[in-house]
DNA sequence: CATAAATGTTTACACTGTAAACATTATTGA
DNA sequence: TCAATAATGTTTACAGTGTAAACATTTATG
């Protein structure tokens, strides 16, 4: 049995994996990225990698979890004081900063919201990241209704709108699929006018 | 040379290709699809695909373009007289049917709208599909919007905007990241408030 | 210090995408 | 009609993959 001291060096070669498994990510996109080429990249042999992930979707659940960290916090700041000082300026700012997200991680957020890894319940820890961004989302809504900025619906299913919108404009632009519907304006200017229309939708009756 | 004669031959070993490909599809997504496999399944060598797409990518992308001709066919059915017959009931319909497509073929839709094909451009047919498709709804908004339904915004974002949030749902859906969020209901009657949300949000003013 | 667990390496195997050489068939120009 | 040619399919080959198994080595603990 081992105990705290070398779980350093443990956690090192793991983390050594991770960021070598972002690298190759970033290259070559979650689809064609190889465990043989991340261990080569971490100066391993070919199957040490199994040593700290059961296998390829591991990693990858592994990867998207610290994914759902960074991306948690990228939100997060849209309210520095904490999110009980939500307001709708800030949830716009929140939204952008979803899709910028999504912009600047095109691979990590395949990775995460794409169907690359089939179930994120059979990953449990995984789940929880991914819940607990959600989290953010879900605070941010009751907050603004008890603030009568938004409509009294059921909450979950107003953050499920927010998100739907915000994932299904993120998944389109990062796979191009907007570009040739509106080239002139960046995508934060566009980015405003949905999100104006989607705040419409949820106004206070 | 060849003429019209076998032309029915090679399009039948070429479809055969498709329809195999479509059924590995589905039992092991689009990821795990192989060409051997699909070579296999359509009784033909290994290599032989290789006469009729130029590689793997072609071929999905040659599946994903039928798969695009489904999807307009059934997003058309909405309003079966023809988009100008267009009303605000249809149009819901048609963001229905749009989910249903998804829900019913969740490896279809990945295929089309996930970054398994990462450039639609590079394949033309492919990308006219997709853009026809997406006419379907343009048009839909243009003529919505002659009636008065639709509030008098440029066509391409508002259509960019129901897309989004048309696409988000989906895709949360078939990926199944909505399902913890409500349970109780089943999708069209959840999917009828954001549609109705979506609505209010792009009413004429 | 001996033992057992943790970690890493080597080897092995079945499978993949795809290039190249070859065989066969069908079409066409003379 | 028949030889030339293009289309289509097969066989063979190769490098790369995921991962299981056997082995070696380090390290913490009884």
């Amino acid at each position: 049995m081992r105990e705290a001291a070398d779980d350093q060096q443990k956690e090192h070669t793991r983390e050594r994996c991770l960021d070598a498994a972002l690298s190759v990510l970033q290259d070559v996109g979650p689809e064609a990225l190889s465990l043989r080429e991340v261990a080569r990249r971490a100066e391993l042999s070919p199957t040490a990698p199994y040593r700290h992930f059961a296998d390829k979707e591991a990693m990858l659940a592994a990867l998207a979890e610290r994914g759902f960290g960074v991306f948690e916090a990228q939100l997060r700041t849209a309210s520095p004081e904490g999110l009980h000082m939500m307001t709708l300026v800030r949830f716009h700012d929140m939204g952008c900063r979803y899709v910028q997200f999504a912009h600047d991680n095109p691979d990590y957020y395949r990775l995460m919201f794409g169907g690359v890894i089939p179930s994120h319940e059979a990953h449990p820890s995984l789940h929880t990241a991914g819940e607990q961004s959600f989290n953010v989302l879900l605070q941010s809504i009751e907050l603004l209704q008890r603030f009568g900025k938004i409509k009294a619906a059921e909450p979950r299913r107003l953050a499920a709108h927010v998100w739907a919108l915000c994932h299904g404009y993120a998944a389109l632009h990062i796979e191009g699929r907007v570009r040739h519907i509106a080239e002139e304006a960046p995508w934060q200017e566009r980015f405003r006018d949905h999100f104006e229309w989607l705040m419409e939708g949820v106004a206070p009756a």
